[in-house]
DNA sequence: AAGCTATACAACCGCCAATCT
DNA sequence: CAGATTGGCGGTTGTATAGCT
């Protein structure tokens, strides 16, 4: 069954001649490509216009850069799939001159096999023994809109919303203490990580557990993914209630990296408090009622959060530049996703 | 050398959203 | 405003080729 565009005329299919090929291309680098479904017609081509439109952004064009993928090529593109999923066109995105369809056959055949054989499930980076347990039907949920997400649409401000209630009880399950209600606190928690002797190693980096030790992808992010990261630690610190700044080793201007650490700061909290007085970090007692901080900072960079608990707060994130794709597949993986049940939500304009 | 299998990758299919008429 | 068209995307299939028996 073919396309609109050549449903009502003879069009060939199949691999393209050297014969076609020239055609296509003498066509478009003298008169460009236009309308695609004129082309053709245009180029004296058998082919449907999708099909010239995919030869040429495929193979012809001349920007494209062929040959093997480089390791730092792997590299980026693991990286970028677990932000991402398959979003395969974005991906593409971070490397120059390699096509979403290139990109998306080289993980087929070999990215894929690689993860699986070091045990690793494809689909959300994490260990396959782990994601058995979990069932992998949330792995590709990459879209905010999905049953699973911990987005939703709030139908009277037409914002996208996050649920505290997911938060609160991905933070239940990791927190050793009992959750409540009690929201009237004004206790600045920081939690620092207290994290089991495990390594996760993953074919680009190994999340380590020990503190104080920075480890980072080595994968380069275009400047558009500094909002994504920067977006990546905001979430993922305010999960944890932190003050992490110094979590995010972004730097304008640079290569940039995602400190995958902050992953670290959503599981096995101890919390702390600061002491007004001096400053310093000290242990709060296990015994004592645990609390949601009614005020949490966040600073990444110029982006600063207040949180109320119990409040609709919105960010001052540039709508524009926010992704909840991003998010939402970042939080995904990361376990904090939960039943919809939004009373207490953080919202933004969308 | 022939047949079979695995692999890589080019191309197609179907869907969706944006745009056009 | 509705239907048609178009461009873009991800999933899937088809095919050439290499490697093995």
């Amino acid at each position: 069954m073919g396309h609109h565009c050549c449903s009502k005329q003879k069009v060939k299919r199949g691999l393209w001649s050297p014969e076609e090929d020239e055609k296509l291309i003498r066509h478009i680098t003298s008169h460009g490509h236009g309308c695609w479904s004129s082309v053709p017609k245009l180029a004296g081509l058998q082919r449907c216009g999708k099909s010239c439109r995919l030869r040429w952004i495929n193979y012809l064009r001349p920007d494209l850069r062929r040959g093997s993928f480089t390791e730092q090529e792997e590299r980026t593109i693991i990286d970028v799939h677990r932000i991402l999923g398959n979003r395969w066109a974005q991906i593409a995105k971070h490397l120059p001159g390699r096509t979403d369809n290139e990109v998306k056959n080289f993980w087929n055949s070999c990215i894929k096999k690689k993860l699986i054989a070091q045990g690793l499930d494809p689909n959300t980076h994490n260990l396959l023994i782990k994601n058995k347990t979990n069932n992998s039907t949330k792995a590709k949920t990459h879209h905010h809109q999905d049953s699973t997400s911990v987005f939703t649409i709030d139908a009277s401000t037409n914002k996208e919303v996050i649920s505290m209630d997911h938060i609160k009880a991905t933070l239940a399950s990791f927190s050793p203490f009992p959750h409540s209600n009690n929201n009237t606190t004004s206790t600045t928690c920081n939690y620092t990580p207290i994290v089991p002797n495990i390594e996760y190693q993953n074919p680009t980096f190994i999340w380590s557990d020990q503190r104080n030790q920075t480890v980072t992808t080595t994968s380069q992010f275009q400047t558009s993914d500094i909002n994504h990261a920067i977006t990546q630690n905001s979430m993922l610190d305010f999960a944890s209630c932190s003050l992490m700044e110094s979590s995010t080793n972004i730097r304008q201007g640079e290569t940039e990296y995602i400190n995958e650490n902050s992953m670290w700061h959503g599981t096995g909290l101890e919390p702390t408090t600061l002491n007004p007085a001096n400053g310093t970090e000290e242990l709060m007692q296990v015994q004592q009622e645990e609390q949601f901080p009614i005020q949490t900072k966040f600073c990444d960079q110029e982006d600063v959060y207040k949180v109320n608990h119990d409040q609709t707060v919105e960010n001052t994130f540039d709508s524009s530049n926010f992704d909840f794709d991003f998010v939402d597949s970042t939080l995904v993986p990361c376990g904090l996703y939960t039943s919809v049940n939004s009373m207490d939500q953080i919202s933004w304009d969308c």
